[in-house]
DNA sequence: CATGATCTATCTGTTGGTAGATAGATACGC
DNA sequence: GCGTATCTATCTACCAACAGATAGATCATG
């Protein structure tokens, strides 16, 4: 992968954020790398490919990083819900795969495999850990919706209103199932 | 409100949920009402001002439909819930202004209002029954997850697993805090 | 005849995608 | 080393389709 093809890629998945699928065009991409609409096809024949390949990248990316932090001995859902605080408080506020997966029912299928991956390595980094499939699957609703919600509210805060409760009760679960009910 | 305008906005409806903002067009929606593009935008001069009409219909509904549940004196979670349910689980699958609020950040104005009505509307009527910021945060933000994430696996039971735990937990906390605590 | 609603026709701009030329690098045979 | 062919990456120029939007004609109804 050489330089033009990660400047694409980078322009696409920040694009990709605010706009999903339908949220860029290959023209816009290209005035953002500097190169021309052409090249842009030259390195990535169809739109669907590069939407593909830049949620593969994100997805890998994450991924590696998650498993960098539990290797410390994180908690998981501290990790994972960190992971996604840093995306909504930094200056790109949305994770592009969110964006994606909320429009998914007309993406295209190589795009929509992939969005599909990404969702399905978060729930395997909990599950990995301990965690029920139930609980997996709402932590990680949760956190996704923290995020649509505090971009629709444009309330940054909103993300951690509904994510730090959910933080003290996961707490009090480990606490209650390691170390015997504390009752309250 | 004539018939033609209201099929118009079914249409827009419709194919909000899949696409969001970007994923209909005038001829699309003249083509599945039966009428030319032009005739669409005599009832909705821009795109902006349909899709906010849409949304402010869809908020105004469930509004309403909430109302009715709660006057049962039905639990608030309960009836966000399973309202939220029955459209997951219904052919359409989605709810149309989750779509827009997750491609919110380029939004056209009159729109991203129109959706911060609606997701403030689903706030109001929860924090209206007695439950805090936080609580009424996180329970919208699970079900709203919920959503995106069942959408993109394609799996609707992923929508239950994301929300049942919820169920209960929030179920256990209202008899706790009315009938003293039962323990574990 | 005036009004509301629809039509035909058109405008301008953008879209994803393609064809073909060009320049520079790399590899190979002699 | 030299000439030739291939490969890589970019460009200019173009295409058909579609986008949102507008102007003006038509037509029914009251």
């Amino acid at each position: 992968m050489n330089d033009v093809a990660n400047a694409v890629m980078d322009a696409a998945e920040r694009r990709m954020r605010s706009g999903g699928f339908n949220g860029f065009s290959f023209r816009e991409i290209a005035e953002d790398v500097g190169v021309k609409s052409s090249s842009v096809h030259y390195h990535f024949p169809t739109k669907e490919k590069l939407a593909a390949a830049v949620v593969r990248r994100y997805t890998d990316r994450l991924g590696e990083a998650i498993d960098e932090e539990l290797a410390l001995g994180a908690d998981p859902y501290d990790v994972l819900s960190s992971s996604f605080r840093k995306t909504v408080h930094s200056a790109n506020r949305m994770c592009p795969i969110t964006v994606l997966g909320a429009g998914s029912l007309d993406l295209p299928e190589e795009v929509g495999v992939e969005v599909q991956r990404f969702f399905k390595m978060c729930l395997d980094k909990l599950t990995g850990r301990g965690l029920s499939e139930n609980e997996a699957a709402e932590l990680l609703a949760t956190i996704t919706g923290a995020m649509v919600v505090s971009a629709a509210l444009g309330d940054l805060e909103a993300f951690d209103r509904a994510t730090t409760d959910l933080v003290r009760n996961h707490v009090s679960h480990q606490a209650s199932s390691s170390a015997a009910s504390l009752g309250g």
